[in-house]
DNA sequence: CTGAAAGCGCTTACAG
DNA sequence: CTGAAAGCGCTTACAG
C-alpha cells in the first residue's frame, strides 16, 4: 500500500471565508464567534462560505490573542499506575463537558522533571492539575503565578487543593483490625516526597494509638507491585499481624510474595490497600482496601481550574470533607483482612 | 486558607529579553533557537538576560509561524478501558523521549464524536493517533489531509497503520483448545464498528474450521465486564465448551457470571481473553489470554507520526508482522482454559 | 553576525 | 452592523 498525502487545498483560513462571503475578516470572526453582533444576513453568508470551504477555526491561532487555549494539563507521577486512571477519567469527563481537552504528562516520580514538564506545559494550557505532586510547595506556588494550578492529594498553602478525607477510611480500618484481634499494625509507606503518604501514616498512627495498638512503619522502594513484593520480608520480621499499604499496587505485590513465603492471608496476616483500583477485587483473596474517590477528585480539580479561570485573582479553595461527602474515603472489607487465626499469640 | 494569585510580573516575552540584552528581538529568537547563527558574545548576553527575566518560550506563539505544536493527539474509544493504558504508555514514552507531549481524547465508542474530536484536535497537534478507531475509512482519510494520522488496530488504505498480527495468538489458542478436547468454540464479539474484532472473529473461524472445529459468534452489547456478564446466558445456551473473547474485560465479566451460574471454569468451560490487561492474572482462576503488544503498538504509532513529520508527503507504511517480531500476539495459558471435565460428551 | 519587516491565523477595541 | 488597524509572541527570509 502506497499513497501520498498531498498538499491538497491548504487549510482554509478566515480570510478565504471572508473573500468568498464578500465581507471583512473581522466580520467572519464575529459571525462565527459572537453571533448576535452581526446581522442575520451576513451571518448566513459567512456560515455558508465557511461550510463550502470546510473551514474550521485554528485553535492555536485563536489562543494567541485571547489567551485561552482550551486545554488543561494533567501531570501524573506515573502513567503506569492504575490509581491515576480514575483521576484521568474524572477530569476528562468534566473537561469534555466544558469543551476543554486534557493534555497528559508524567513526572516519573521525580520532582525536578515534574517541574520541567509543568513549565513546558504552561504556555499551551489554561491551567494545570498536579496529581500527587512530587515537586516542592515553593515550585508549585511559582507555577501558580501565571496560570491557575490545582493539586490533588496534597495541601499547598495558597493553591487550590483537593484532598480526600483519609481519616474516615483509616479509622474504619483500624476499628476493623482491632475488633479482629490485631495488636500491631504496619504501614507500607509510599514515596518519600509523597505528602499524602505521610498524611496516611500519621493518621494511621494516631488512630491506632488511640485504640492502644502498636504500629510500625515499613519503608518501600517504589509504590508498585514490585515494591510490595520486596517489602514482604521486613513486614514478616516486624511481627505485625496486619498491614495497611500506601496503595493497592503495594498491597497486591505484598500478597503475592506472602503467598510465595507460605504466609496465609488473612489467617496469618491481614492486608489492606488504598485506592480501590481496577482489579483489586480480582485477587484471591479479594483485596480489602480504603477506597479513595479518585474520579471525584479529578473532576473537582478540573472544576477548580474552571472556577479560577472564570473568576481570576480570587482566593483559593481547598476541597476536602469531613462527614458524608463525595470526597470521603471508606473501607471496603473484602477477603484479605479479618480475624487472626494461625499466629494469634 | 485564603491567598491571592496576583497578576505579578506578566510573563516575560522575547522583547523584554531583547531590551535587557540590548539587541533585537529577532536576535533573541536566533540566540535561543539556533545557537550558532549568532556570535558567542551576544548569545551569552541573551542567555543571561533570559535567565534574569526567567524567560521561557511561549510554545503556542512559536507554533503559529513554524506550524509545529510539539503535541500529538491520541484518541481512544474509551478511557475507562485498561486495554488502552499500555498504548498510552507506549506512545507517551517515545513522545517524552522526542520532546512531544500527548493530548488525550475519547470517542466514547462513537464514530461521529470521534470525528468531531479529531477535527478539533487537528489545529493544535502535529499529528493524530487513532487507537481502535470507530470512524469510517473515508473520514480517516479526510483527516489525514492536513496532518499525519496513524491508526492502531486497523488497516486503512493510504494511512499509516499498526496492527498486531492476530493470527499467531489465535492459532495457538485454537490448537490449545482442540488439543484439550473442545469441539465447539464461541467468540464473544466486540463493537460492530471494530475492524479488529471482525478480524479476530474471521481468524478464529478459519483456524477452527481448519482443525475441523465448530464455531459460533455470540454478540455482546458493550466490550466491558458488564457486557461479558450479560453474554453468559447466550454462551451457555450455545453449547460451546470454550469461549474466546474480544477483550479481557469481556472475559473477566463472563467468568464472574459463569461462576454465579454455577458453571466451573475451566472444568465446564474454558475462557480465553484478549490483550493481557493489568489485573488479568489476578482473577481466580487466572485468565488465559492472547497477549497483544499494546505498548509496542503505541510506540510504533508515534514513530510513524514522527517519520511522517520528518519526511512529509511520503508514502504511508503499514506495520504488522508475520513471524517473530515486536508486534506478534501470543497465547498466555493460565488457569481459565484447559481440558474439558464435567460436560464432556 | 544582526536589524527591520512581514507574516503565522486569529480577536477586539475603535471609528464610522 | 461592519471595516481597517493593531496586536497576541514568535520566526524567518531579506538586506546590510
Amino acid at each position: 500500500m502506497v499513497t501520498n498525502r498531498s498538499a491538497e487545498h491548504a487549510k482554509a483560513t478566515i480570510h478565504d471565508v471572508a473573500k468568498l462571503a464578500g465581507v471583512n475578516a473581522s466580520t467572519v470572526s464575529r459571525a462565527l464567534g459572537n453571533p448576535g453582533r452581526v446581522s442575520d444576513r451576513t451571518r448566513k453568508l459567512v456560515e455558508d462560505a465557511a461550510a463550502e470551504l470546510n473551514y474550521s477555526v485554528n485553535w492555536l491561532a485563536r489562543a494567541l490573542p485571547t489567551g485561552r487555549t482550551g486545554m488543561v494539563g494533567l501531570i501524573l507521577a506515573d502513567i503506569t499506575n492504575p490509581s491515576y486512571f480514575e483521576i484521568i477519567r474524572g477530569a476528562q469527563a468534566v473537561g469534555a463537558e466544558r469543551g476543554l481537552t486534557l493534555v497528559l504528562a508524567e513526572s516519573v516520580e521525580s520532582g525536578s522533571t515534574e517541574s520541567l514538564v509543568a513549565q513546558r506545559m504552561q504556555s499551551s494550557t489554561d491551567g494545570i492539575i498536579l496529581a500527587s505532586p512530587r515537586m516542592t510547595d515553593l515550585d508549585i506556588r511559582a507555577l501558580n503565578g501565571h496560570k491557575p494550578v490545582a493539586v490533588i492529594n496534597r495541601f499547598v498553602e495558597g493553591i487550590d487543593s483537593v484532598v480526600p478525607d483519609v481519616e474516615a477510611g483509616i479509622s474504619e480500618a483500624v476499628r476493623h483490625l482491632t475488633s479482629n484481634g490485631h495488636q500491631k499494625i504496619a504501614y507500607l509507606s509510599g514515596p518519600e516526597q509523597s505528602w499524602i503518604s505521610a498524611r496516611r501514616w500519621d493518621t494511621l498512627r494516631s488512630a491506632s494509638a488511640w485504640s492502644g495498638r502498636e504500629t510500625q512503619l515499613i519503608p518501600t522502594t517504589t509504590p508498585t507491585m514490585e515494591g510490595g513484593r520486596r517489602a514482604a520480608r521486613d513486614l514478616i520480621a516486624s511481627g505485625a499481624t496486619a498491614a495497611v499499604c500506601y496503595n493497592d499496587l503495594l498491597a497486591i505485590g505484598l500478597m503475592q510474595q506472602l503467598r510465595a513465603a507460605g504466609v496465609n492471608v488473612p489467617d496469618d496476616l491481614s492486608v489492606i490497600g488504598f485506592d480501590n483500583i481496577f482489579g483489586s477485587d480480582f485477587t484471591a483473596p479479594a483485596l480489602s482496601t480504603i477506597a479513595s474517590p479518585l474520579k471525584a477528585c479529578g473532576a473537582a480539580a478540573l472544576d477548580l481550574i474552571l472556577a479560577a479561570l472564570s473568576v481570576p485573582d480570587q482566593s483559593r479553595r481547598q476541597l476536602t470533607s469531613r462527614g458524608p461527602s463525595a470526597l470521603r474515603t471508606t473501607l471496603l472489607v473484602r477477603g484479605s483482612s479479618g480475624r487472626l487465626l494461625a499466629r494469634t499469640g
